[in-house]
Parts: C-alpha cells; structure tokens; sequence
DNA sequence: CGGCTTTGACCGGCGC
DNA sequence: GCGCCGGTCAAAGCCG
C-alpha cells in the first residue's frame, strides 16, 4: 500500500504562498485521487501552518494491526522533526516511519514541482492570450486605416458607392461607437438608428466621415440551419421587439436584440425559408459590447469573421471565404464543404453561411441546434508536460483517442487545469478560438489544404 | 412585479 | 409626391 493509498478522505495541502489544495476520492476507488485544485486560493490560509499533512494509515502487515497517524506540520511545530511532527501509532518502528515520512515528503516534493510548473504553465498561457490580444486589436486598427484609405479613393471615384468599412465589426467585444439602450436613443443622437441617420461624432473632426457613414451600409451574417425550433441556439440571450410579415415569404420574420448586457447593439433576425421549412434562416447584426458565454463565442466570432472580411474585401470569390470561415471560426469543426455566398440584392451586404448543404447534413446536430464547441470538450485536452504556448499547440495535444492512454497523474493535472481554465472565461474564450483554429488546421492538413500560406498566416 | 412576447402604429428609404 | 416595404417602437397582455 502506497501513501497515496492511505486513508486521506479529504485531504488538504496547504502550500508555502497561502494555496489550498483540497485533495478528495470518489468512493470505491482508493488508490486515485481524483480532484487537486492546484489554483483556488484559500482565504484562511495561514502563514503559521503553511503546510500540513493529515494521514491516517491502516496497514495488514503479517496479521498485525498497524494505524500510522502523521500529522506532518512544516515549520510550524517546535515539536517537527526535520519540520515535521509525527504520531506513529504502536507497533510501527523509527524505521518504517522514517521511511514513510521520506516517501511523504518526497510526494511533497513532488506535488510543489507539478504545482510550480501548472502556475508557470498557466501564467505563460495568460500572458500568451493578453499579447495575442494586443496583437489582435493593432491589426485590426491598422486593418481599418488601411480600408478608410481605400475607401476614400472610392469614394473619390465613385460617390454613389459609398461603401464604407462598419464600425460594428471592427472587433469582437469592443465598442466602436457609441451605445445606448433605448431610453437612451431618444435623448441621444449618436445612435446609428434608422430613427437617428443624422447622428453626429462628438469631434468636430468627423465631420466628412460622418458624410460618409450617412450612406453606409451595414454588414450582416446569415445562416441557414435546418431546426424545428423557432430560435437557434447560440449561446446568447435574446429579446424579441418586433415580428413582420416580410414580403414573398407566408413565414413571419422575427426580430430580436440581444439582451446580455445594457445597450448591447447585436440583432438578429429570424425566418423560415418559404420553400423548405425546416430551414431557419437567422442573419445576425453588429458585434456584442459584452463578454460573451463560453457557448456564444464561436458564433460571434464566426459572424464577426465573416462580416469583416466580406467588408474588408479580402473575399474574392465563395471558395476563398469558404476557407476563411474554416480557418479560425466554428465552422472549422465541420468539412470544409459549407456553402457560403454573397448577396448584391440585399439592402446590406450579407454573407451567407449555408448549413443546410446535404454533404454537411450528418455532421450537423439535429435540433434544436447547437454549435459546436461545448465545455465538454475541454477534458479531452491532453495538457503536454512543458509549459504551455497558444502559438506552440499543435494537434497531437488535443487528440482525444490519446487521452485514454494518458498515466492518472496526468489526469489528476487535467482536473486540475480544467478547473483553472473554466474559472476564467475570457481565458476560456479565448482558448475555444484557439482550439477552433487548431482543430481547422489539423483539418485540413489531414484533408490537403490548398492554402498553407494563409494558415500560417492565421497561427501567426 | 419584472421580463418577455405580441401586435398595431410609425418612420425612413427607395422606386416609380 | 405617393405607395410599398423593411425595420423599430411601445402599449398591452402574458407568464413565471
């Protein structure tokens, strides 16, 4: 019998800065242990006990009844022997308890190792996700000056086509322009409202752009997706304000706004296509001013993507963005195959994401429907044994018909993990894009890609 | 009682 | 200018 095998129903470990890391078995199952949470830090922690162990042994040994009690406290004792206090029940000898007490602290040793290098791990993943971020944020700045210039040589060739880059889609969850909830929109006329188009920038500076922006047009992302259900579900949460008759369709078309957050300009409109009706067709507008739920993000992110690059002009032809949206985007998880396709007819420029393809029809969840990516996915992450690096994933870490062959001890360090990332979820966000995009690429690499050159691009 | 849905009215864009 | 149409508002009603 091991020490881990030792009796310890709920074991505590209390390290030198302050952590806690409860340590509990499932019943029937005594020589595992199941949950270590490495990352909750305890609120009593206290500095006089930095670390202690509680053990309580039963042991058969040669028909003899032994019960060890170690009640190792770590320079916090003046009773410690090499900083450890020890009640060894009779008849166990200084021999054996030395040498448990050895194996003991070598566990010891052996846990505050795992524990620096899961701080280390995830600390380099943090900083990894805030510079990506950064990184994300100065090219969409320079991407949107680069479009403001070229906007403005059209409009200098053509001022009828006005065709101006939306500032809804500038970013995922960044505000680009002012928000107001409703009561606000009557006092305020900074709102891109049909009731508001004389909406005024607060620089007197804007004035051309605000010539512009009058005229412009805004960018919307479609899907169609087969559901008997009246509302996909895409992880956010919507209030419905309005329901019309839209003309060539019997099916009514519902209009809802997001309500996840105050003045949050997201809007989607739902309807069922008149000539198959199991076909729902929801077109989403704007980019939410809110973090999102771990379950919407690959949905904004996708219709945020698709947005900008319909209006970016970087789709040159439906392959093109077929590739783009399978790159980094929900749809990675399905083939490559989705339709995709832009409209000219419409009042706005809108992109098309066509679910309904048969070739595409077994790999979509029936309804009610759902997106891909859920939290139970996340366990299936083999976390690799050295630091941690977004840009340094690769496919073999998330190879879920790997993970049955992992050692417990890496499934202890998954649980552990798993329980830190899920506590955050911006990291969690974030890391659902990652794993999108990794899951894209393997994807096509398994598959041929046609275009290597863009998915570097895309981990760059 | 607060949040949501329903539904008729209203507004602005656009084509004729 | 007029009518059509898409989109939104807001009062009323519903629901948990």
């Amino acid at each position: 019998m091991s020490i881990m095998e030792a009796r310890c129903e709920n074991m505590v470990l209390n390290s030198f800065d302050g952590h806690k890391f409860p340590i509990t078995r499932h019943e029937n199952e005594s020589s595992k242990i199941d949950e270590m949470d490495f990352f909750s830090r305890s609120s009593s922690g206290s500095l006089k006990n930095p670390l202690s162990i509680d053990v309580k042994e039963e042991e058969q040994q040669d028909g003899a009844h032994q019960e060890l009690q170690l009640n190792l406290n770590v320079g916090s004792s003046p009773n410690t022997t090499n900083g450890a206090k020890m009640n060894v029940g009779s008849p166990c000898t200084n021999n054996q308890t030395t040498h448990k007490m050895a194996i003991l602290q070598a566990q010891l040793e052996k846990m505050k190792r795992e524990n620096e290098g899961l701080r280390s791990m995830v600390s380099q993943v943090k900083e990894r996700y805030v510079f990506l971020q950064k990184h994300i944020q100065e090219n969409i700045i320079s991407h949107e000056t680069s479009e403001n210039i070229k906007m403005n040589e059209v409009v200098k060739e053509d001022t009828k086509q006005s065709l101006l880059f939306p500032l809804e889609f500038n970013n995922l969850n960044q505000i680009t322009k002012p928000e107001v909830d409703n009561n606000m929109m009557k006092i305020d006329s900074n709102v891109d409202s049909p009731h508001n188009k004389d909406f005024k920038f607060n620089s007197p500076r804007d004035g051309d752009r605000v010539a512009v922006e009058a005229t412009m047009r805004r960018a919307r992302v479609s899907v169609r997706a087969r559901s008997e259900a009246s509302m996909i579900s895409d992880g956010c949460q919507w209030r419905k304000y309005g329901q019309k008759m839209a003309k060539g369709n019997p099916c009514p078309r519902a209009y809802y706004r997001c309500t996840m957050a105050v003045g949050c300009p997201v809007r989607k409109q739902v309807q069922r296509c008149a000539e198959d009706r199991t076909v729902l067709t929801t077109t989403y507008e704007g980019t939410h001013n809110h973090p999102l739920p771990q379950a919407a993000t690959a949905m904004a992110s996708t219709t945020s993507a698709a947005a900008s690059m319909l209006l970016s002009g970087s789709i040159s032809s439906s392959n093109n963005l077929n590739h783009h949206l399978t790159s980094g985007s929900m749809l990675s998880s399905y083939p490559p195959n989705i339709t995709t396709s832009l409209s000219s007819t419409a009042p706005f420029p809108t992109i098309t994401l066509d679910l309904t393809n048969p070739s595409t029809n077994q790999h979509i969840p029936q309804p009610p429907f759902h997106f891909p990516f859920s939290t139970n996915m996340l366990p299936n992450i083999n976390l690799p044994n050295r630091p941690l690096v977004l840009g340094q994933l690769s496919s073999q870490h998330f190879n879920a018909t790997k993970f049955a062959d992992v050692q417990s001890s890496e499934q202890e360090l998954m649980s552990a993990a798993t329980a830190a990332v899920t506590a955050d979820p911006n990291f969690m966000a974030a890391l659902v894009a990652a794993i999108g995009s990794i899951i894209g690429n393997d994807q096509r690499n398994n598959g041929g890609s046609k275009n290597e050159n863009d998915n570097d691009n895309m981990r760059n």
